[in-house]
DNA sequence: CATATGATTATG
DNA sequence: ATAATCATATGT
């Protein structure tokens, strides 16, 4: 069904530069249930050590972050609240552990799937561009909707079952930045503004 | 071993 | 505004 992948090469960026030019680009997860994609319309740079608001400020290496310091290309994905799993790409270089956290999806197949794996009653054919989108918008709707957890934690993204195909091109004037979502114990570094979001049209 | 909490979401 | 819910991080 699809072919292509993003290669290696659009991976080993700094989290700065790839954030943004992952919007657009298409996440596919292949299951014995089916395929769901959709176009990534969100994202936030973790940009490592240094970055307060990163799992991996200070250098941190535990059990979790351990895929943020392997090679670019690949899931970081970890639990949140206890009911949630978020899903990041790994960027940068090994070593150099910098994360783009995927945010927000516009769904493109199985939608039916994805109706059913997020228990949402409404009917297919009644379904409105805003409540399609509310399928996916957010880091633990999407991993819900595409089936994403800890089974994927490492995954490489250029391979067959979980992995990124080119997608559209995203016209840079339709980006905008904001500061990153719940990151206030961060201070200086909460404010930056490393979300970029895809600002598309609900019924395009 | 014990404890606090989070890169969230659904519901009222 | 607040509950749900637990792996992880951190400290003793």
């Amino acid at each position: 069904m699809y072919t292509k992948r993003l290669p290696l090469s659009f991976y080993a960026r700094s989290a700065l530069e790839v954030a943004p030019e992952l919007l657009g680009k298409l996440l596919v997860h292949v299951t014995d249930d089916g395929i769901t994609s959709g176009y990534i319309t969100e994202t936030e740079a973790y940009m490592g050590p240094e970055d307060k608001a990163a799992h991996t400020y200070g250098g941190r290496k535990t059990k979790r972050t351990q895929a943020m310091f392997g090679p670019p290309g690949h899931a970081y994905i970890y639990l949140i609240y206890g009911m949630y799993y978020c899903f990041n790409v790994v960027v940068a270089t090994e070593g150099q552990p910098q994360a783009v956290l995927v945010r927000a999806l516009k769904p493109k197949d199985g939608i039916q799937l994805m109706l059913t794996r997020r228990q949402v009653k409404e009917n297919l054919h009644l379904l409105t561009p805003k409540k399609l989108y509310q399928l996916t918008n957010g880091p633990g709707k999407l991993c819900q909707a595409l089936a994403i957890t800890k089974e994927q934690y490492g995954c490489d993204l250029t391979g067959s079952t979980l992995f990124i195909a080119p997608g559209i091109s995203v016209d840079h004037h339709d980006i905008s930045t904001k500061p990153r979502v719940n990151v206030d114990y961060a201070d200086e570094w909460a404010q930056l503004p490393w979300r970029f979001i895809w600002e598309f049209f609900l019924d395009s």
